[in-house]
Order: structure tokens, then C-alpha cells, then sequence
DNA sequence: GAGCGTTATGTTAGCGCTGTCATTGATCAT
DNA sequence: ATGATCAATGACAGCGCTAACATAACGCTC
């Protein structure tokens, strides 16, 4: 007769006590072959791992964790999973990581930094070993979270502000600032600019600011704008670009709040047989895959996500803990000499 | 003088009792407090939340799980972040678990059993509240885990294999199949196949066998292929296109294993100046937005990758405990008429 | 063969929280 | 009054594991 536990048991969970008192050994050395820790003789480990495979039995790390007061969880908050950006950033993330036994645990906050508080602070319970967050927008809740958390915390995607711990990314005004300059220098000079909402990708605004700084040291401006109220797509780009052509204003130049975007003005043109570069022409931001293949390829900047992901990652795992001396790591951005501008 | 913990408190880390102390209450009624348990009376929780916001308080999941022997944690294992596909259904998952504290911790296998055996039993240390698998290929020791774990598990994208417990997807063969008996009906005759690498990704080889089923009751085949040796994506696409119309072979419709691939084909013919539907048409698999973005809408079949993984959490919400019986939810497809084909 | 470093194992005491089962006053019908 | 019910709170014993500190068992050296 078993005595009854507080708990229904499913199926009679397996536990470490269970394991160590079928191979005739002490809890604690079951604990440590489990986690190849501390000596441990070949025929202990052997009578061990039998058990530990005869029961399957896998170790509980929620009780680990409590124990050794540390997880192996790294809380990640991005805005989207739809921007394909994001997705990328994942994957730097996720590659950094492999080999270690950190594991993500991913968040979506919709660009809304009151449900970023909220997922920061249901990350924040896990105790995380250190945290991710994409962009610089907190509200002061969770920036005070963070910031007294003692873990490790990487903001990505920029470098222009004052991060809490770690910056990675790149100067979005410089890339913006670039962008116009290397288009002087092609020639173009009546400028026109398609976009999307701004309010959600501070950005994008950064990197339109840079370019309206290196137009007007040219003593050039944006003449024509075609904003979409919304997120991007490659939707909206076509039928902003549709909406800038429309205008009387003749622009030779369009530049894009981002790719997505620069893709459906590319789609539009070829849909209407507008020659692209000499009678218009595109310039997006990201340098996604899919400009490469496009029929002409697209002129772009280069925004290296996965290095982001990738090299936030190596940061923190270079040193767990906080340092008192913050840390910024510029990626970088390379301007793409595509087809179309 | 405060005796020593046994770890190094980086942070004089705030603790339940140090919150029942301050507010001169016991610690289960600030733990109920926390979790909105149990009756409260207004002066009470108000004087415990003034102590909780002014140290800062944030419950300790790890502590509270093991407690009680539940965690709110959903295991998530997919693939790849790289192709679009798995991202939107993480969305769609992330779009279910909204409202409800379910986080997911999300895992990459890389189309590798193996490692996703690595990640099973390191999610399932967890002690996750259910498992989400996109695909039904596993190792046996992952099958045996999940099958004697007793949470929910859901295996997405497909229904045609049989599930460990639920199913959420399409069937593949039948897609195939009736994307087959459509182009049939539409005149098509003489079909090409453009396609990736089926060892990783053994739907997109159901859908093609589905296909030749069509073809082959109406006395057809598919009389030319181009496969590239690597995942789909749109360069390859367009190279496996330039591919197929070079063989002597001449074909008027190319079947691509997917829309990647598919958009590929397009650009090329779009670059090439080949007109489509008239001298080629092309047919995908999965209905990407930017299909509906390009200059000629993309004829494809659409297959609801976000309903996918909402319904699975959606069935995995519905009882959180484990059913004898099996359940199957065919999200459907879609043929979409677009201007390729 | 006493002394010493190693290697292999065990004992003890929690980690921070929650389930269970009291306990205490109020409120209320009889 | 008098038990019966209920709202509000608390005491206590773990959940399954690991850090820290023993302890034991084995060579070694000189």
C-alpha cells in the first residue's frame, strides 16, 4: 500500500529518489551523472543510466532550477512575428544558442509597450538567465525591471539610444543619412518617399530622418510622400507607389520604408511596365533574400538580422553576468547595388 | 547582522515572505493575493499590493510550479524559422495562447528526428502543460515520451499520418491531388514538376504524390522535373525554372512544391520575358501573401498556416488533460484562381 | 605504514512557493 | 441562544532537486 500523495498522479511520475533508490545509490550522485558533473565511476554510471532508461526518466528542472537558484531559460520579447525581420533575428538567436542548453522562451508584444511590461514581467518569473528585447520603446515599469534584474539584458536592432546593458544593431539615422548620399551621388535628384506607420516603427522614422539630413546638405528634399496608415507589406508598397506616380509631382527616386515595402513598388512597375531605374527609381531597407531574385534586383541596405540575434547572444553568453560598463556592438549595414536604383 | 545564504545574492532578491513579513500577513495570502485565489478582502489585498509595487515584487514561477506540480509553459518544437511557413504558425499560436498566461517555449529542430528528440526531452523537463510538434516524423524514444508524458500533443500540418493525440493540418495527398484534377480541368496537359528537396520535407513529396494520382487517372504524367539538392527558396526557384524550360521537353503548366519555389518561376519567366499562363503557367503550394502582391496574382493553394496553429491551441485549451480518443481537425485548403495559371 | 592528495560517494538543509487542512469571527435562520 | 454557513486568514508539510560540506576509499610517497 502506497501512502497517498497530495497530488493526483497522473502516471506516477518518476522521479530522482526513485532512480537513486532502485540503482542502490544516493540521490545526489544520480543528480550528478544526470548532469555529467563531478567524478563518477564507470560501473556507478552504468547501474545509473540502466534505471534512468529502464524508467525513462527525465529530470525535473523546474525543481533544478529552484535548487540551484539559476535556469536556463533566455526570456525574448520581439514585436512580430508577421515582419519577417523578427523571424531572422529569431534565428541568430536561436543558432547562437545552439550547443549551450540555454532555451528561448519567446514573446510577441504586438509593438505595444504596455503588453511588452506585461511579457517582461511573466519572462521575469521564469528568472531567466538574461533577456532579449527588440527595440528601446519601454514603458518605465519594465525598463526599472529590467534594469535591477542583475541579469544580462540585450536590446536590439539599434544603437542610437542609451541601452540598459547591451545594444546590438546599427545606426538607423546613419543608414538612412547613407542612403540619400549614395543616391546623390548616382544622380537622382527629385526625391520621393513611400512608407508605412511610423507611430509603431520608430525606425523607420530614424532612418527617413537621416535621409531628409543628407538631402538637405545637398540642399535637396523628399518632394513627395506616400504614406500607407498600417503596418508594411508588399501590398501596400504597390499601391502606395501606384498612389506617389498618381500625384503630379514627378519624383525620379522612391525610397522605401523598408523592403516589403520597395518589393511592391518593384511588383507595381513591373505590372505597369514602368521602366524601373529610368523612370523610377526604388531603394528599400533590409536586404531581404527575396530582392536578390527578384527579376531586377533590388538596391537596398543590407540590415544583417540574424548577426543581430546571433552576436546579442554571444554577448551574453560571453559573460553571464552584468557588467557595470555598458556594451554596444554595431553590425553594421552594407548598401546593396541592386538593378533598380 | 543577517545570517549567510548559502548563494550569492546579487540581488537581495524579494521573496514571498519578505513580502507577508513587511505587510504583516502570512505568505499564503499573498500568494493567493498574486494569483487572484481564494477570498480576499479589499484591505487586505490593498496592503499587501502597496508592498508588493514598492519592493518590486515578482512571483517566482519556478518556485510556484513546482509547488504545484503544473506549469504554464507549452512546449513548442518546429523546424525551421527560415521558411515563412513555421513563423506564421508559431503566430497563430501565440495568437491562441493570448489571454490565457500559456507561455510557449519554442524550439528549432532543424528537420533533423534527432535533434528533435534532444529538444523534446528538454522541453519536457519543463514539465509542460502540453506539446505542439509541427510534423509526425519523430524518433521512437521522442514517440515514447510524448506518448507516456499524459500532457496533450498536438502534431501539426498534416492529417494523413496517425496522430499521438491530436492532428491539426491538411491533407497533403488530397491538396495534391485535387491541385492535379484542377489544372486538368483547366486544359493543362503537359506537366513539369519544379521542386526541393523531399528527404526534409516529406509533405511537399504526399502533395507531389497526390498530383501524380490526378494525372495519371486522366492518363497524364509529369513528363519533366527540376529538383534542386537544398531547401526551396525563390532563387532556387527561378533556377530550377530556367532549368525546366531548358530541357527539350516542352511543358505548359510547372507544378512547384511550393510557393517559394513557385515565385521563383515567376520572376524568371517575368525576367525572361516567357509569358505566363500563355506559354507557362505556374502552380503553388501554400498561398503566401506575396503571391497576391506580385504583378500576375500567383494560382496556388491556400493552406491556412496560422488557423493551423490557433486551432491546435485552441483543441489543446479546450482540456488540458490528456483524452483516450484521438482527435483530427482538418483545417482544409483552397484553391486560389490567380493569373499564372 | 603514517601522512597526504585524489577520487568517489553520502548527509543535510534548504530553494520559494502552494495544497491541504485547520481556525477564527461574522452572519443568519430557527 | 445555537448550531450552521460562510468569508477571511493561517500553520504546516512538502514539490524534486542541488550547493555545501562531510566522509570513505583508494593509491601514492618517503
Amino acid at each position: 500500500m502506497k501512502e497517498r500523495s497530495r497530488l493526483p498522479d497522473h502516471k506516477a511520475k518518476v522521479t530522482l529518489s526513485e532512480v537513486a533508490k532502485l540503482a542502490d545509490v544516493s540521490e545526489i550522485t544520480v543528480s550528478r551523472i544526470m548532469r555529467n558533473k563531478g567524478p563518477i565511476s564507470d560501473s556507478t554510471r552504468e547501474k545509473v543510466m540502466a534505471v534512468v532508461n529502464r524508467l525513462g526518466y527525465v529530470p525535473n528542472r523546474i525543481a533544478g532550477s529552484l535548487a540551484s537558484a539559476t535556469s536556463n531559460i533566455i526570456g525574448v520579447a520581439i514585436p512580430s512575428l508577421s515582419n519577417i525581420v523578427f523571424p531572422e533575428v529569431l534565428r541568430g538567436i536561436h543558432a547562437g544558442l545552439k550547443g549551450t542548453d540555454f532555451q528561448p522562451v519567446v514573446g510577441v508584444t504586438d509593438y505595444n509597450i504596455n503588453t511588452e511590461e506585461t511579457l517582461v514581467r511573466s519572462l521575469m518569473a521564469w528568472k531567466p538567465a538574461a533577456m532579449i528585447l527588440a527595440g528601446f520603446d519601454h514603458t518605465e515599469p519594465a525598463r526599472q525591471i529590467l534594469l535591477q534584474s542583475g541579469i544580462r539584458v540585450a536590446e536590439l536592432m539599434d544603437i542610437d539610444p542609451e541601452p540598459i546593458d547591451i545594444a546590438v544593431g546599427l545606426s538607423h539615422r546613419s543608414a538612412g543619412y547613407d542612403s540619400g548620399r549614395h543616391l546623390i551621388e548616382r544622380g537622382y535628384r527629385r526625391f520621393g518617399y513611400v512608407g508605412h506607420n511610423w507611430s509603431a516603427d520608430k525606425r523607420a522614422k530614424v532612418r527617413y530622418d537621416g535621409l531628409c539630413q543628407a538631402l538637405s546638405e545637398a540642399g535637396l528634399s523628399v518632394i513627395a510622400h506616400s504614406i500607407v496608415d498600417g503596418p508594411s507589406s508588399t501590398l501596400a508598397g504597390r499601391e502606395m507607389t501606384a498612389n506617389l506616380l498618381a500625384d503630379k509631382t514627378a519624383v525620379d527616386v522612391a525610397v522605401y520604408s523598408n523592403d516589403d515595402m520597395a518589393i511592391g513598388g518593384v511588383f507595381h512597375c513591373l505590372g505597369a511596365g514602368i521602366a524601373l531605374r529610368h523612370r523610377l527609381a526604388i531603394f528599400g531597407f533590409n536586404g531581404l533574400e527575396l530582392g536578390d531574385a527578384l527579376p531586377m534586383t533590388l538596391s537596398t541596405v543590407r540590415s544583417n538580422r540574424f548577426l543581430i540575434g546571433k552576436i546579442a547572444v554571444d554577448k551574453i553568453l560571453d559573460n553571464l553576468s552584468r557588467r557595470p560598463e555598458r556594451c554596444i556592438v554595431d553590425t553594421g549595414y552594407e548598401i546593396i547595388v541592386g538593378e533598380t536604383a
